[in-house]
RNA sequence: GCCCGGGUGGCGAAACUGGUAGACGCAGGGGACUUAAAAUCCCCAGCCGUAAGGCGUGCGGGUUCGAGUCCCGCCCCGGGCACCA
């Protein structure tokens, strides 16, 4: 059956079109056509009024997980409803292509990673596609494209030409069978996660980034960015751990008299320096080293250190354990000498690796003291003499008032912070500084699935860049992996690894070592405005995209990467290359996606597949879902009955436009002639529409503007008017809450729009409108409490004042039960809400 | 260990700036339609109580006319901690 009728306005529409029954499938496969036919999502560089919205990219595992749905989801529905606002949206898609799973993969499966991973992006892509996100896919790359690494490299010689880029020698973890440096996580219990063996800490040079450079600027800026979560910007301001404290001296003596190298510690307590009883050394520090030479106890204890793992989390609960050297360090103000110790708990990374050992009044060192049975001190005593201060039990480790400290007992921490700083620095002792527990950024992996580091080892002229002209250095992919170790570092690859100096000319090794991958994860965001220039790593169109506007990503990367997209944003900057100082103006990180109170994972059986749901649900629904269940940054909980019940929610409204276009077409609103119910219906569709609005844009929550567009709906269900007025005010609602939803699922809402009588598609459709007049009030609610109880609920005159709004209250009968016989206290009134009678 | 979150009905949650706790949905109960079931629609539903009312937002205190919301002290759960991304 065809039939032809007028629509409002005006146009012949195919009403035969709109079915009676919702079919996902089929609505979502014609709107994604269209879409795709209109070429719908191609960002135009030229627009002036712009919206940059970006996910986080994935890593091409294979095969979306809920994890992915999520998050790509709500960067969709920001994406989606800055387009609804007018805003020209870039939202672009690519691939954090490099890495270890990769390697993994191809060790099991006799596998190249190249190949394992390109055809996992085949597969996820078609995967992002059905779910209908509106991202442009003209701009996809993968990080492992040559084209796209060549840039990084290029920066990095440029890096290093600026002296930005430091040889520096860090502790790895290192396995003596596979001959090969693991990631934290391939460490088990100790162990490798293949061969089994002991893990050592073992040093190793490494190519680093002068990230503390920057650290000041980066903590600085954190002050005014307030569209990131307060939360992730302490985790930050943590992280880079800004101290102020004192480098201190020490004159030491060696078993054959004093040596002429002093020792350096750093202390943010210098007010409990006539406290400290020992010198700690970290086990790599070279005076360390130098001991181990000439005590085998000390070489002995060393060799153990480099059984414990880099993990911060596991030097935190270690036992402290040490071992006393043969050398003895000079107190610079009191000339006391104090026993030098190795000790498991120094780090050689932080400071000058070496601490003062005060025991009263640092945890760590009060239990290393205690096992060793080195004198405990006190030199600090608290302000407050009732707080407890018992260095049997604990170290007192707050601020407190020096004692036994001879010319500085009195003192505060403030100023005798100060004093013992200016004595040191009168002495030549000491010094002021400010530290930071930001460390450099070490890039190298030992890994082969990753870019290629851009150097040149040249026995004569030491490492030199790799020229421009013979960049990129592309990473040879038709590999054989023999094991777990790197395949750029086997004989087979030896010929790759061989080159000439670019300086000297003479025979020289090319570094086989790769980027860590954050390296390619810090500057994508910049490359999507520009991915097909070939001639420049970024052009006028990045300065014009970025910053991005809304940035939406997972919370595992509150601290790494985005400091080190900052971070690089800053050397960007200071390249010429953008014009901004930070590269993301608002940060949305997501919760987790759980199943029965659990993490989604392999082990815990609970997965969920995307791809499954999809083909049972259709992906409005799965979507519609995902942002009603909890809010963006918490953890959500998957439930298929709850997606059934999104399913339910679409077939309604969808139900609902085709029996009012059914019912004949509507005439144009006249908001003058409208009676109560028809009034009633307004008001909550424009009071939605606000709402919405205030979700979407401001709060950033997404499961209320569903809830939202559900309760519109029931209303919507309850409206049987079909008079002219009532089918002019039902298609205002019905035009709102479809637009409301379309960010969400915008499938369904695409072909509903149409069937409303809409010529344009509704992804060029604008927001609707808030009608102020549509919101005013005849009567409120107003609820009466008795000294903080709900007593009654009055409908009332809205405006009312104070007086008439007690008088009002103090009539009601129920009110009266609990007012009567008792004195008026007091009466708060909150206009319009509520009034609270005190009574005694 | 350190840092960061979270705790509200049977379940996911809502309550935006201190002002009606539990909107919306899931699961459940009852009813309509159906030969029956599914689907759909309508109604009920925090706990105790016939009711009036009382009690309820992890636990214990506090501020306030009024606290899920603010303050102090605890308990429990989750996440991150530099070579996983």
């Amino acid at each position: 059956m065809l039939s032809l009728r007028a629509s409002r306005t005006g146009q012949i529409r195919d009403v035969s079109r709109m079915q009676q029954h919702y079919d996902p499938q089929a609505v979502e496969a014609r709107a994604q056509a269209a879409w795709e036919q209109a070429e719908a999502f191609r960002a135009d560089d030229t627009a002036t009024e712009k919206f940059y919205a970006l996910s986080m990219f994935p890593y091409p595992s294979g095969r979306m997980h809920m994890g992915h749905v999520r998050n790509y989801t709500l960067g969709d529905v920001i994406a989606r409803y800055q387009r609804l606002k007018g805003m020209s949206v870039l939202q672009p898609m690519g691939w954090d292509a490099f890495g270890l799973p990769a390697e993994n993969a191809a060790i099991q499966n006799k596998e190249t990673p190249a190949r394992w991973t390109r055809a996992n992006i085949d597969t996820m892509r078609a995967q992002f596609k059905r779910l209908g996100f509106g991202l442009d896919w003209s701009r996809e790359f993968a990080t492992c494209d040559p084209e796209y690494y060549r840039w990084e490299q290029w920066l990095f010689t440029r890096l290093f030409r600026k002296g930005m880029v430091e040889r520096k020698t860090t502790v790895v973890n290192w396995d003596p069978v596979d001959q090969t440096v693991l990631a934290n996580e391939q460490v088990e219990d100790g162990r490798g996660w293949r061969s089994g063996a002991l893990i050592e800490r073992r040093e190793m040079p490494q190519w680093t980034l002068k990230i503390t450079a920057y650290a000041q600027e980066l903590l600085d800026n954190l002050e005014h960015m307030d569209g990131w979560p307060e939360q992730v910007r302490t985790m930050q301001r943590n992280w880079i751990g800004r101290s102020e404290g004192v480098d201190i001296e020490f004159d030491l003596r060696g078993p054959d008299g004093p040596l002429d190298t002093r020792l350096k510690v750093y202390t943010t307590r210098p007010d409990t320096f006539m406290g400290c009883t020992c010198v700690a050394l970290a086990a790599e520090h070279p005076l360390a080293k130098a001991a181990a030479e000439r005590l085998p106890e000390v070489a002995e204890f060393r060799e153990r250190c480099r059984n414990l793992r880099t993990a911060e989390a596991d030097m935190a609960t270690m036992e402290k354990l040490g071992i006393a050297t043969d050398l003895v360090a000079i107190h610079p103000l009191t000339g006391a000498e104090l026993p030098v110790w190795v000790a498991n708990f120094v780090l050689m990374e932080y400071g000058s690796g070496a601490v003062m050992s005060v025991p009263g009044h640092d945890q760590r060192d009060w239990e290393f003291a205690r096992k060793y049975d080195l004198p405990i001190v006190q030199v600090i005593e608290p302000l407050d003499p009732t707080m407890s201060c018992d260095l049997e039990q604990e170290a007192f480790v707050e601020r407190g008032r020096l004692v036994h400290s001879g010319a500085y007992d009195g003192l505060e921490f403030e100023a005798a912070f100060d004093a013992v700083a200016s004595a040191l620095e009168a002495k030549g002792y000491g010094e002021r500084r400010v530290n930071f527990r930001l460390r450099d950024w070490g890039v190298s992996r030992q890994r082969y699935w990753g870019c290629p580091i851009p150097m040149i080892h040249c026995p004569a002229c030491g490492p030199v860049p790799v020229p421009d002209a013979d960049l990129p250095v592309v990473l040879p992919t038709d590999v054989a992996f023999e094991g777990v170790a790197s395949p750029l570092k086997t004989d087979a690859l030896a010929e790759w690894r061989r080159c000439s100096c670019p300086e000297c000319g003479g025979e020289a090794e090319r570094e086989s070592d790769t980027f860590d991958t954050f390296m390619e994860s810090s500057w994508y965001y910049a490359r999507f405005a520009c991915a097909d220039n070939d001639a420049a790593m970024l052009d006028e169109r990045a300065r014009a995209w970025t910053p991005v506007d809304h940035y939406v990503g997972g919370i595992e990367h509150a601290v790494l990467h985005l400091l080190y997209a900052r971070f690089f944003h800053k050397l960007l900057r200071d390249e010429g290359l953008v014009d901004s100082d930070e590269p993301f103006t608002r940060l949305l990180l997501l919760g987790m996606v759980n199943k029965d109170g659990r993490k989604m994972s392999k082990s815990a059986g609970n997965i969920v597949s995307p791809d499954e749901l999809v083909a049972a649900y259709g992906a409005d629904a799965v979507r519609t879902f995902m942002m009603f269940a909890a809010p963006p940054d918490q953890t959500v909980e998957w439930s298929d009955s709850g997606v059934e019940g999104s399913v339910r929610f679409l077939k309604r409204l969808w139900k609902q436009v085709a029996d009012h276009v059914a019912a004949g077409p509507a005439p144009s609103l006249d908001t003058s002639a409208l009676d109560a119910g028809q009034r009633a219906l307004r008001r909550r569709v424009h009071e939605t529409i606000e709402r919405a609005d205030d979700d979407y844009g401001r709060r950033i929550n997404f499961n209320t503007v569903v809830s939202g567009c559900m309760e519109l709906s029931n209303e919507i269900g309850r409206f049987e008017d079909d008079t002219p007025e009532g089918l002019a005010v039902r298609q205002e609602a019905l035009d709102a809450v479809v637009r409301l939803l379309a960010p969400i699922a915008p499938h369904i809402c695409h072909e509903l729009w149409q069937a409303l009588g809409h010529s344009e598609m509704l992804i060029d459709a604008r927001w609707p409108e808030v009608d102020p007049d549509a919101l005013a009030r005849d009567t409120v609610q107003i609820v009466v409490q008795v000294n903080g109880k709900v007593r009654a609920r009055l409908e009332l005159a809205a405006g009312l004042d104070r007086d008439a709004a007690v008088a009002a209250a103090m009539a009601d009968a129920n009110v009266e039960r609990f007012t009567d016989g008792k004195a008026l206290r007091k009466a708060i009134h909150v206009p319009d809400k509520l009034v609270n009678l005190v009574v005694a």
